[in-house]
DNA sequence: TATTGTTATACTCTATAACTATA
DNA sequence: TATAGTTATAGAGTATAACAATA
């Protein structure tokens, strides 16, 4: 074992310094991706779940238990999250003929409007990214890709 | 303008499919991250918010006011917070010498060693950045330095 | 019996507004 | 009067458990 300076705490050592940097940008980015989602999704006065379910539906529509799936949540939960988009008149429940014990969320055409202007306003898509040129983001593209284990 | 396949929406044209494939990646990586950041918190028993303000004071004590502002919150919900992390005896409230308005918040033995802890399991840290050399992690570190404008 | 969605309950985080004790 | 922290309140997200309708 390599003699620690006493202010370096047991655990740092284990952490470059490269990687540690690397890790706090990731955190930077993830700040940044957090705080331009819900600055877009309270310009439509929605919270992020909500932005997020409207998202999801305004892909496909689908049964209730499928979007607590996709937000790995509790069924339950998603009751009064599309509660609430329903009662803003953005979603709507329709039978499933198949299974009548399940009910398909899906977004009015206020819901796909309001969705698409959301997608729209996530300018992190675009601001931060348009400093690279295209060689530097595929570059990023297999980085992040082999970080991810794709 | 170029002739669209009438399958795009109005607004996708505007992003080129590389572009796209990585702001995805990214929105991964966000996602990842979060889980692995509450599982984490979860194996000692804290939600989010309180690992991100005992992660903060592990670092260095401060009023009540400033952790407000890291978490860009309201000042009345860090006392909430704190008061919880308190009662479980990881953080403690100490006068500030200087200004008896203020109350700083300091974390106790057992919420320095927990904070230790928490920084070690978050595996997010190693294990996805484990699969790039050294000299790709220098290239994302540039990278993401360029996307963030630092 | 098992599954889908809901309700009821409790806890945490969040913002707003009003309060207190200092400055 | 201005500031730091708190309290009170209300809305939203979360998990758990129990329930009705349907499979």
């Amino acid at each position: 074992m390599a003699t620690q300076n006493p202010d370096t705490p047991a655990d740092a050592p284990r952490i470059d310094p490269l990687t540690l940097e690397v890790v706090e940008l990731i955190g930077a980015v993830v700040a940044r991706y957090y705080e331009e989602y819900d600055v877009a999704a309270g310009k439509h006065a929605l919270t992020g779940a909500q932005a997020r379910v409207l998202g999801l539906l305004s892909l496909e529509p689908m049964p209730m238990r499928r979007i607590a799936q996709k937000l790995k949540c509790e069924p339950s939960n998603v009751t009064g999250i599309v509660d609430r988009l329903e009662a803003r008149g953005l979603v709507e429940r329709r039978p499933d003929p198949a299974d009548r014990r399940v009910k398909l969320a899906a977004p009015t055409e206020e819901g796909l409007s309001t969705a698409r202007s959301l997608r729209e306003s996530l300018d992190f898509a675009r601001e931060p990214l348009a400093e690279l040129s295209h060689t530097e983001r595929e570059s990023l593209r297999g980085l992040l890709r082999r970080m991810l284990g794709t």
